[in-house]
DNA sequence: ATGAAAGCGCTAACAG
DNA sequence: CTGTTAGCGCTTTCAT
C-alpha cells in the first residue's frame, strides 16, 4: 500500500540540491543552461529522493503534452502488431502513446473522446470505421491520422498500404502458378473491403480471367471464412464430418467450376477457410491454394504456414508517427496520403493447381477425393 | 487541423453563464449545491461553447486521478477479453483505465513506469511475470492487483482462478468419459504453468491414474502445441504430410501407450496440437480427445469447437476492479486473495476413447488409420 | 548561470 | 447557495 508521505516534488529536489526549482527542471529535462556543478548536484539529489516528475503537472505547465492517442481493436492481431511499432517509433521521437481500445461497450466515438480528455495532440486511428465526413469533422479540431484504410476526408492524414495492389499480387502469384479459377472471399462492409475486392476484380481483368471471377460473401473472422468454405464447395455436407464427401465432379448447383485457388480478405478468414476445407477433406494446397492478407503472426506459424500479403506494419507505423510529428513539430498543414506497397509472402498454402482430373490430395491422408 | 483559438476554459463558461468558476465546476461534475437555475445556465453555456473539461488540469487540482493502470500482453486474446470487462467494470465505478501494453521493446517494468507517470492510483497487472519480491516492492509504493496468477507477495491483491481445480475439471471430465491415458502439455515456465501442472498431477492421483501420467514439454503458443504433438505421437513422420502414418500400434520408443486424451496448458497450445494432429491423420476427438484452457473466443468458433476451461474473465475483471476500488475508496489496507472457480465448457473435441483396437477416425475422411 | 514569480486550467476551502 | 482565493506540481519568462 502506498506510503502516505506523498512522492517527492521538484521543490524537494531543489531544496536538497540547494538550487532553485527552475534549475532542477532544466537539468532533469536535459536542457542547456545549468552548469556542470549544478547538474551533478541536482541529479544526485533526484536520485537520492527517487524523484520522478509528475507528468500531469508538467503537461499542464507546458503547452504540449507530447501524447499521441491511438484507437485500436484489441482483438485484432494486426492492430496489436501495429501498436508495437507505433510505440517504438513514438518513443524515438519523444512522444508517448495512449491507447484507447474499442470494445463492445466502447465504440470509436467514445474511444476518441477518451483520448481527447487526455489532451492527446494527435489521433492515430487504426482502421477507423468512422465515415469520411465524421473523420473530416474530427480533423477540423484535431490532427488525425487514419491508418490502414483509404479516407476521402479533408485534413485527414492517411497512411495505408495499397490494398488493391496487395490483392493483385496474390492473384498474380496464383495465376503465375497456373491457376485460372481464382475465387475471392470478401470482407466485412467497409472501405477496406471495397478496395480489396476492386483489387481482385482488376487483377482478373488484367489477366484475362474475368469470366472466372467468383466473389463469395465473407466477413472479418474465422467464422466467416469457415462459412465461405461452403459457398466455395457447396456440395460438401453442410454439417458434420462423418459423411464422406460426394465426388465433387457430380456437383449440381453452385459454381460450375470449383475454384482451384482462393484469396481471402484477411488471415483470419483464410484460417477459418483452411480449417473447414481440410476438415472436409479438401487438401490445401493440393486441391485448393489459399492466400491470406495481413501476414499476421498466426500465418507465420509452422503449422499454418499461410501465404499472405504483408502490409509492412513497421513501415506503416513509422509513416504514421512521422505524419503526426510533422504536423506537430514541423508545422505541416496540408494533409498527406502515404501509400505503401504491400508485398507477398509466399508460404506453404499455395502451389500449382492439381493436374486436370487428378487430385494432389495429401498422401498422408491416404485418400483421394476424385 | 486544430484551430488556434485554444479550447474554452472553465472561466469562459463561467463568464458566459454569469456565474463563478466554482459553480461551473460543481455543475459540470454533477455535484450537489448549485440551484436549478444556475445548473441550467451553466449547462447551456457549456454546450454553446462546446466545452470539455481538461482532465490534466482537474487531475492536478484534485488529489485523485481516478485512473487505474492496466498492463497487458497485446497478443493475448485472454487479456484482450479481460480488458473489455475491466473497462466496463471501471466505468461503472467512475474510474478510467489507462492501458500499457507490453511489447518486445517494452517490458513490464517500463509499462508500469509509464502507468505511474500517469499517476494511476492502482496497478492492475494481467498475468504479471514480475517475481514475487518485485511485486512486493511495487506494492510498498502503490496499490497493485495481480490478475490471473498466484502471488506470494506481501501487500499485493490477487485475483485468479483456481487453475489447479480447472485442470482437475478437465481431467475428471476425460476420466468420466472413460479415458485413462490422459496426457498434459505443459506451459511456459512460470507460476501459472506450475499450478496447472500440479492440478493435473493431483487429479490423476485422485483418480488412481498416476501410472498413466504423461507431461510433455509445451509452451504458450500454437507452435508449442504443434511441437508437442510429436512428443505425443513420436512415431508420426516428423515432417511433411505426404507420408502415410505408420500403424501407431507398431510403435517403438516414446510412450508405450498413446494417450487417448490430452489437456493443454491453454487454448493456443491446444490449437497447435489440434492442427498438427489432424494433419497427421489423427482424428479429434475420435482418436484423441483434446481440452484447452481459457475458453478463448477462438475455442468457441464453430470450426474449432474446443472443449476448454473457462476462467470466467468477467468475474475476474469485476473482482479486480473491486479490489482496487476497495483500497481506494473504502480504505481497505490488508491484501486479499480472490480465488474464482473455473468451469469446464464442453464442446466438440472431447468424446469417449476409441473402443479398444478400433479407431473412430472421422468417417468424412473416408479413411481409417488402423 | 541562476532564482523569483507568474501562470497552465481546474478544484476545494472558506467566506459571504 | 454562490463567489473568492489559494493551491495542485511543474515550466517558463524575466530579472539578477
Amino acid at each position: 500500500m502506498p506510503s502516505r508521505p506523498s512522492r517527492p516534488r521538484l521543490e524537494d529536489v531543489a531544496a536538497r540540491a540547494r538550487v532553485s526549482t527552475a534549475s532542477v527542471s532544466l537539468v532533469l529535462r536535459g536542457r542547456p543552461g545549468p552548469s556542470a556543478a549544478t547538474r551533478e548536484a541536482v541529479l544526485e539529489a533526484a536520485r537520492d529522493l527517487g524523484y520522478r516528475a509528475d507528468r500531469t503537472a508538467s503537461l499542464l505547465a507546458r503547452r504540449r503534452t507530447q501524447l499521441l492517442g491511438v484507437t485500436m481493436d484489441v482483438r485484432s492481431s494486426f492492430h496489436a502488431e501495429l501498436l508495437e511499432d507505433l510505440q517504438a517509433a513514438a518513443d524515438e521521437r519523444g512522444y508517448d502513446i495512449v491507447v484507447s481500445p474499442l470494445t463492445r461497450t466502447r465504440d470509436e466515438r467514445r474511444a476518441v473522446e477518451s483520448l481527447l480528455d487526455f489532451r492527446c495532440e494527435a489521433l492515430l486511428l487504426l482502421g477507423p470505421r468512422l465515415t469520411d465526413p465524421e473523420l473530416a469533422a474530427l480533423a477540423e479540431e484535431h490532427h488525425v491520422v487514419a491508418i490502414g484504410r483509404r479516407a476521402q476526408a479533408a485534413g485527414v492524414d492517411v497512411v495505408r498500404a495499397a490494398d488493391d495492389v496487395g490483392v493483385g499480387l496474390a492473384v498474380e502469384h496464383l495465376a503465375g502458378l497456373g491457376h485460372r479459377d481464382i475465387a475471392y472471399v470478401d470482407g466485412p462492409r467497409g472501405p477496406i473491403a471495397t478496395v480489396r475486392r476492386q483489387g481482385y476484380r482488376r487483377a482478373l481483368k488484367r489477366l484475362g480471367l474475368v469470366d472466372h471471377a467468383l466473389v463469395v460473401e465473407g466477413g472479418g473472422d474465422e467464422e466467416a471464412g469457415s462459412a465461405a468454405a461452403h459457398l466455395l464447395h457447396p456440395l460438401q455436407p453442410s454439417r458434420g464430418h462423418d459423411v464422406p464427401p460426394p465426388d465433387r465432379r457430380e456437383a449440381t448447383g453452385g459454381p460450375s467450376r470449383m475454384p482451384s485457388a482462393v484469396v481471402a480478405f484477411n488471415d483470419r478468414v483464410a484460417l477459418g477457410l483452411l480449417d473447414r476445407l481440410r476438415r472436409d477433406g479438401v487438401a490445401v494446397p493440393g486441391d485448393v491454394a489459399v492466400v491470406g492478407y495481413d501476414d499476421s503472426p498466426i500465418a507465420r506459424l509452422a503449422t499454418v504456414d499461410l501465404t499472405s500479403v504483408s502490409q509492412a506494419p513497421e513501415a506503416m507505423a513509422v509513416a504514421a508517427i512521422e505524419a503526426a510529428t510533422q504536423r506537430l513539430d514541423d508545422g505541416r498543414t496540408h494533409a498527406v496520403d502515404v501509400v505503401l506497397e504491400p508485398h507477398l509472402v509466399v508460404r506453404g498454402t499455395t502451389s500449382p493447381p492439381p493436374r486436370d482430373g487428378a487430385s494432389t490430395t495429401s498422401g498422408s491422408r491416404g485418400i483421394r477425393l476424385r
